[in-house]
DNA sequence: GCTTGACCCGTTAACGTTACCAGAAGATAA
DNA sequence: TTATCTTCTGGTAACGTTAACGGGTCAAGC
């Protein structure tokens, strides 16, 4: 049984005012008298009344889209950024668009030209590397656009994030000052995952700075690796590097795998071997031996992004692109000793 | 420098050509000749025009929208769930509108009465618990529904899922078969999570079946328990009623959380006590030992979901409700010996 | 030649809402 | 009393696109 759908003209007839009254009785801020206004919408309830957004947006020329895309769903990191961004952006009426890319910019792109067609009120992207079709789309579209999860040398407009490279450092300094020389770096195989390609960066930069051997170079396989391909990625480790006293891996995920397959092993850690991660993950903290990580406070660059987009759709700022550092912490773990 | 956005009318005159061919130039499926369509693609790229699919929404009254509630973003099977339902809808050129509920129903309430105004062409919900309001919102809409990651006595629409309920059967059988008597249950508190409560009672229910006492339930905080309440519920189970010989935890991250808690005591595990989980995430299986679990199949509701979609969308099956049981999989590991 | 049909393109109106302007009714001030 | 302001409501047009239909052109068939 389908019926014709219920639309303001309906409401208004059924309440007897004038189809705009009707639209003033669902906005909180127009001039619509108390008594009018619960008439109505106690007449649009009764009907079964839906708002139609679609035809909203397009009357007013603005929209409550904020787009927002990440490498993957499946990544607690970046679902606490997403997660923390919409607790602030849902409370001012703000709805989230969200894609992911599969660590493939040309799928960012892809997604970035359907998500425009939306016209959304802001665009959100995690990573400073686009194809330049991206970069032009997002350049020409007229609304901020915030690069989340990086510091990037050419932003193209606003940016939340951190150097992940520079991140390394304070790992490699804390491996060093407790007497460790030998140290590996467990990465991913492809230059997808931008962010692990910086960190492999920075690695071998911090390490070369201190006069260590920066060639120490795992790949673990495609982009984003897991825990079992932190496993086989430190079993290669020892037995292609046995001389090896600390590790360093892309990612707590990663780390985890490498931690437990000493565990099967007998190898003990921190005794025999140093391991370290990135992203303060729930298992980081938990794992026995606890890991020493990196926080790079997600939900923080979440919020961050989501303050800066309030403010500029707010008329503040406007013009100006900003720029914010959210530093990674320093967590030191067991798994170090 | 804010100028007027680029519309039809803009390309329509800078290729000669009427808007309506612009416009057909755009569809895949509409006869413009080939030159004429590269043509008006060309000029469309040059001009810098994007299409807005507001507009064509509203004026062909269909979207390709397709709404989906989960309780957490954070969560790797409800990722794998949205995951793989967007790389169906996304090849038929449908786009996910996603959005949690932080495991409260009311909340759930307000997120599908904002995505019902977005008119999507249907709407997927995780549980088979709701507000009343809920029920009668999507009843109403006249899109298809569908009820995922349960097997609801009273679905609204469509069900892709399984009874949470009688999961748990295999857990409490096997660990019976391997000689265990005294099982507990780590659960979260509050029955916001109902499929973790649907777990509880049928772990009493199995329970009672076999004539084993139903009443060791540990309630380990706020859902969703994490890792850290898991280990924190386990301390608790040991000290309150040490000759415990199993235990079920109602997912992999608090089992895990209870296996870690373990080995700080020294507990051997399965020799002492053998622990249980649910979900199948990676933790299980990387774990020392490994976690006995059941894989609920997170991706294939997912992909089932969104081909019974298309199915119903293309006009098939019209009018009536399906309903797919997944059955989850008994994954034995070395946790339970 | 004329008819028929396929193919391509244009004109008009409409989707459901809100911006904008205007006007009526009542309140307040002179 | 009249003038002025405030508060509430209504009429009209428009947002950018596509559905529906109509018309023109050209090739094939008679």
């Amino acid at each position: 049984m389908t019926q014709r759908p219920i639309t303001m003209k309906d409401v208004a007839r059924a309440a007897g005012v004038s189809v705009m009254t009707v639209s003033r009785a669902f906005k909180t801020d127009s001039s619509v008298s108390p008594d009018t206004r619960d008439h109505i919408r106690k007449v649009a309830e009764d009907l079964g009344y839906v708002l139609d957004s679609t035809a909203a947006n397009l009357r007013s020329q603005r929209s409550d889209f904020v787009a927002v895309t990440i490498p993957s769903l499946n990544n607690a990191n970046f679902a606490d950024t997403v997660s923390a961004m919409s607790d602030v952006l849902g409370k001012a009426g703000m709805q989230i668009l969200l894609g992911h890319t599969n660590y493939d910019i040309h799928e960012e792109e892809r997604l970035i030209a359907q998500f425009l067609q939306r016209r959304p009120a802001a665009m959100v992207v995690t990573g400073g590397r686009h194809t330049d079709r991206t970069r032009k789309l997002l350049s020409n579209a007229g609304i901020p656009v915030v690069e989340t999860w990086d510091l990037p040398p050419d932003p193209i407009g606003h940016v939340v994030g951190f150097s992940n490279a520079r991140a390394m450092d304070p790992l490699v300094a804390h491996l060093q000052a407790t007497g460790r020389q030998r140290i590996a770096f467990i990465g991913g195989d492809a230059d997808g995952d931008t962010r692990g390609t910086d960190r492999r960066m920075g690695f071998i930069r911090a390490m070369e700075a201190r006069g260590l051997d920066p060639t120490r170079l795992i790949r673990a396989g495609q982009v984003p690796i897991s825990m079992k391909e932190g496993a086989a990625a430190m079993a290669r480790l020892l037995a292609d590097l046995p001389d090896t006293d600390a590790v360093i891996c892309v990612s707590d995920l990663s780390a985890f795998g490498a931690l437990s397959e000493c565990a099967r092993r007998g190898v003990d850690v921190p005794g025999d071997i140093a391991i370290a991660g990135f992203g303060a993950y729930e298992i980081a903290g938990i794992a026995h031996p606890t890991i020493t990580t990196m926080n790079p406070h997600p939900r923080r660059i979440g919020t961050r992004t989501a303050d800066l987009l309030l403010m500029t759709m707010n008329g503040d700022a406007q013009g100006e692109t900003l720029r914010f550092e959210i530093a990674p912490e320093f967590v030191p773990g067991g798994s170090t000793g």
